[in-house]
DNA sequence: CTCATTATTGCAAAGATTTGCGGAAACCAA
DNA sequence: TTGGTTTCCGCAAATCTTTGCAATAATGAG
């Protein structure tokens, strides 16, 4: 439905077998246009499976994201979870005041990922970086 | 003893209350020369002060860690700490396979910390910054 | 189709970290 | 000191996430 139709054929290819429960998570996580709390796919996966349960689902979660086809965001001290659109990727930036997340082009990433690749071997997981700080809203806020 | 009595009275003039046990929980941390597992901060502090509460240890940390007293570093899922060292700043990089932790120098984030500051007006916590990945060695075992 | 093999699930429990709350400790002014 | 105020702590419980295990479901060979 959402495009992500050949990850589902990618990862069956790949092994994987593509179970009512794995679908139905997949399916929560491409509906949403944003990130989503592990939680809330949680919820949604029962309105059509009941029986599913929420273990199933953090191991589905880390499965899609072990194989690129869902981006993990740490907000807060919870999981959250967004479709990677290959087309249009993004990191992202996440307050530690006030949890308001902003998405960063990929281009701001790439020197230190080449470098950490070049000089260290070292991989960066870049897919699912996410840098905390403090937005600009909250900085002001806070000096008054 | 190991330098961080300035930060003490940093703290302190800040309004904050040095107790015992944040004494404890900050001797601990900057006896050692890496870094130190809450659980083992909570075991070190336990000999010298056996009624120290888990809960303490951790909101200590946390205390010490806003403050800029104690660098937090994420291996696997646990929460790592060592004393920051304004001398010889450093962030890390944390393999997801084997856990090794490798230092980076703050060079590496300087153009996008400034970047981020600047476009976005967001203040990255790179002190706390903590990137994933996966290191040389597990990348070629991997490709075996 | 049947059997043997392997992957996946639900369940229960463990782990790691955070939070609410009443009491204790620290601080400050008189 | 003493009393009043604020901060901090221990305790217990909650929250979020992961893990072990036995039962179930999917897969592939014959």
């Amino acid at each position: 439905m959402s495009g992500h139709g050949s990850a589902v054929d990618r990862l069956r290819t790949q092994g994987y077998r593509m179970t009512p429960q794995r679908l139905s998570v997949l399916d929560i996580v491409a509906g949403k246009s944003g990130h989503v709390g592990a939680d809330e796919v949680w919820n949604q996966v029962k309105i059509q499976h009941p029986y599913v349960d929420l273990a199933t689902v953090y191991r589905t979660l880390q499965l899609l994201k072990r194989e690129g086809v869902v981006t993990e965001v740490v907000i807060g001290n919870k999981l959250h979870f967004e479709l990677t659109d290959q087309q249009n990727r993004h990191h992202h930036m996440v307050c530690s005041h006030c949890d308001a997340v902003q998405t960063l082009s990929p281009a701001y990433l790439d020197e230190l990922n080449r470098r950490l690749q070049r000089e260290f071997g070292f991989a960066p997981d870049v897919e699912n970086f996410t840098i905390g700080g403090v937005c600009s809203k909250c900085q002001t806020a806070e000096s008054e």
